[in-house]
DNA sequence: GGACACTGTCCCATATAACGGGACACTATC
DNA sequence: GATAGTGTCCCGTTATATGGGACAGTGTCC
């Protein structure tokens, strides 16, 4: 990061204090929060007050987000029409598997969460809409890396850190791409533990109409539900689903090979 | 506006140039959009890339709005929960009057739509979500405006401009006090022209627990199908379903006066 | 009732950070 | 090969953001 414009850092930052457990904040709180001047703070809430980003309530002078916000969601939703396309399908998935189904998309070395449902039992993966996480852990994440062509894999592994999150994150790069074939061979990715301990998923891949993987479907849950036979279970479900969505972009699977190929199964 | 920092005026000014229309843009073009020198706009771009809001192609080096909108969206979203709440009504409304639906709410001095459905006829009326609207036409204006208690409304009404968008918007404040009695009187408002030239609507008030007016559900379309016997209709299904919302968020009626005044029916 | 710990806002001298013109390398089109 | 685009970079100038502190207002607790 050379120089990235302190104003515009802050300001961003400040947005980020507000979220769904405290949604309400008042100038010192919000300074407090990112260590700024109090000064400062209230300028910049001001500002962003007066561009329609925030509003103020009048009688406690707490601020909260407006909804300007949904203008420039709605524009983004737009352009990643996966979104849309594959929300009935989600709430299906959900339906018939009763865990977390999330729909990430990449973006730069990174995956972010655009959707998702959770499972509404009571010991759940929760997922955060428009949250960045890394590539090399999760199903989600290493599906897409398997999906990058070997060249794009190589340099993306030597930018990123390979962080371990957990004692079960794959860090060496050798492992990875050798796991990405096995992904590809197989048409989904199985995560036990990688990014967050006790929690497994399964995620399928979603093309577009030029046979490039656009979003990643995941069903996810507790590891203690994850055993072998629903993993074949959610796997098979995820992967139907995931290609019908992309025979709704427009993809039309490769005649060779069978588009769905279930490994075990 | 006294002081808004200038560089965050101009970083949502380039935010706001993404557009449904023009999701994709280059550091020149959105210079020009914004009438700001290329290396401004290049260098608050960087800055809002590497800030996680906007996404650039490595590829073409157009900029994209990124998903960490949707973070902040959710976190909008959930302080709202009319949205959530009025949705599947919403959808139901759209399908048995076959015109726009939208859900508006007050912020400050203003309207913003944080929820719509398009028609699906040709001729319809488009509401954007995220916009913000005056508060003096149009019938989900008019509606919060009858429903604030006589002192707000008087001073909210010396504070704005009561611009007339059209032939038919009402500037004069001796009349918007007049027909504030009428609206809430039968509980429901109409507009013809009021905010757009041959588009009318009827708003129906969503209490909270309180008793407090928090969203405006409005039925729109082109004046040309909203004649009498119409409206009447449309008025009847929106005070019927918003009421309905206004239950389900813990609105308990008031015993003496009908909830429901239809006035002509 | 008075002291205290808060709150948001305002002011202003200081220094920093944003600005914009222009140069540069690159690409696609004609 | 010329032209009109593009994004990026540099740098001197200036305007802009900064933050400490003062201030008034509010609610709470002793």
């Amino acid at each position: 990061m050379k120089e990235t414009s302190k104003t515009l850092q802050r300001a961003v930052q400040l947005m980020d204090c507000f979220t769904r457990e405290t949604p309400q904040l008042g100038v010192r709180e919000a300074a407090r929060c990112c260590n700024l001047a109090s000064s400062t703070s209230g300028r910049l809430l001001a500002s962003l007050r007066d561009l329609g980003l925030l509003v103020q309530d009048p009688e406690t002078k707490l601020y909260a987000l407006a909804g300007k916000i949904l203008s420039w969601a709605e524009v983004y939703s737009s352009s990643v029409d996966v979104r849309t396309l594959a929300q009935p399908h989600i709430f299906d998935l959900q339906r018939t598997t009763g865990e977390t189904i999330s729909l990430y998309i990449m973006e730069g070395n990174q995956r972010v969460c655009v959707e998702r449902l959770e499972s509404e039992q009571n010991v759940r993966v929760v997922a955060r809409v428009g949250r960045r996480l890394p590539l090399h852990a999760g199903s989600a994440g290493r599906l897409f890396l398997a999906y990058l062509d070997d060249k794009q894999r190589q340099t993306l592994l030597e930018d990123i850190q390979l962080e371990p999150f957990t004692p079960y994150t794959i860090t060496d790069p050798e492992e990875l791409h050798r796991q990405s074939a096995i992904i590809r061979q197989k048409g989904y990715s199985i995560s036990h533990g990688e990014w967050t301990i006790d929690a497994s998923g399964v995620a399928a891949p979603i093309f577009n109409q030029r046979g490039k993987i656009i979003a990643a479907l995941t069903i996810s849950g507790p590891s203690a539900r994850f055993d072998d036979l629903h993993v074949d279970r959610f796997a098979n479900s995820a992967v139907r689903t995931a290609s019908h969505i992309s025979r709704l972009l427009g993809y039309t699977p490769p005649p060779k090979r069978a588009p769905i190929p279930l490994g075990r199964l």
